[in-house]
DNA sequence: CTGGCTGATGTCAGTCGCTGACATCGGTGA
DNA sequence: TCACCGATGTCAGCGACTGACATCAGCCAG
């Protein structure tokens, strides 16, 4: 061992994950965060910009994967479509850590502060996912709504399969959750 | 005149946006809010739960305008056609307001922590167009579908008419992103 | 008329999120 | 071997926000 323990940024990730739940958000404090990682709250501040970022650097990670996968759908498929098989293809990423979204997600319903970093990261993905089809030589506003309604879908989607033990897979869901917008935006009833 | 000059809470709210638009909304302080308005820090936050919140305040009055016009709307629409009259008959709430929009709209443009409030504001209008949907009989999740479809009509037609200067109106700017809307997601290109 | 109550505001002290500046010191490469 | 680097620590400070208590014009009951 170096200097320090190394994974100083996971050890930080897991104790906030851990005391956030056992506390709450707000009842935490960054240095108890730090100190339960070993480190000290300015070492936070390094690894990530504010309190509740540490719940939401995943989110990067799963950003990358859903341009990925945008740009490796069927370029005949329509917008509305690519951005459906582009979703759906990034269910993979969440399948198999149900326990852990569910307790992340537990966290975040308890604070609003933690709801409003989850809407504009989910924001940002909207914008990925339009910046996609773009350079599919989608136009807008096609391409904005197409990648509005796609993030609609996967959090629909992730909502229903959190909540649903037992239930259908994120990725059947989530086709699910598109066919119902679908007929909605049909004028079904 | 009273013990005190009367409408503290407007004053506030236009000393807010004067200071935010002229130095940036990082860069005023709520004492400084507080002071243009004649008022203290402390007050300021009796009336506004948080700095950024009194540019939004406004926002309450029209989720009502909102949640009078989906149960105005007639029973024979469909859900989204519904939620599009809804949407279309709130345009009246801002179309004589462009100017202070415009200015409201890019102060909070050029900063992230305002627009993660405006994107919860928005996240709540979903909710009440949602309800409303619900006392219509309509079930979920073609509820929350539809209502998530409304307001990304409304926030898209919003961005239009904000940056289109003479452009249409914003009743007309919101009837035709819908239809964008419908046909993005019936499949087209 | 008067005295007590109310409600909007002020004052003050304190916590916590967050930042800049500078110090520390193992590891690393010339 | 030694100068440098980079992750961390230390410290001082600002600003957002809160709780507790004080103030005092206006209003209302008596």
């Amino acid at each position: 061992m170096g200097r320090w323990r190394p994974d100083a940024r996971q050890r930080l990730e897991k104790a906030a994950l851990e005391l956030y739940q056992e506390r709450g958000f707000a009842q935490t404090t960054v240095t108890e965060v730090a100190e339960r990682a070993g480190l000290t709250e300015r070492t936070f501040f390094r690894h990530f910009v504010d309190k509740r970022e540490v719940l939401f650097s995943a989110g990067d990670a799963f950003g990358q994967t859903l341009v990925e996968a945008i740009e490796n759908a069927p370029s005949k498929l329509s917008p509305i479509d690519a951005v459906g098989v582009a979703v759906e293809a990034t269910a993979a990423f969440f399948e198999n850590r149900l326990e852990f979204v569910r307790v992340r997600q537990s966290v975040i319903a308890e604070n609003p502060e933690l709801q409003e970093r989850e809407r504009i990261k989910l924001a940002s993905l909207v914008s990925l996912l339009a910046d996609g089809l773009r350079r599919r030589g989608v136009a807008d506003p096609a391409a904005s709504l197409a990648a509005e309604m796609g993030i609609t879908v996967f959090r629909i989607a992730m909502g229903r399969w959190i909540n649903e033990p037992n239930g259908p897979s994120l990725a059947m869901l989530m086709r699910d959750s598109l066919d119902a917008l679908k007929k909605v935006s049909a004028g079904k009833r």
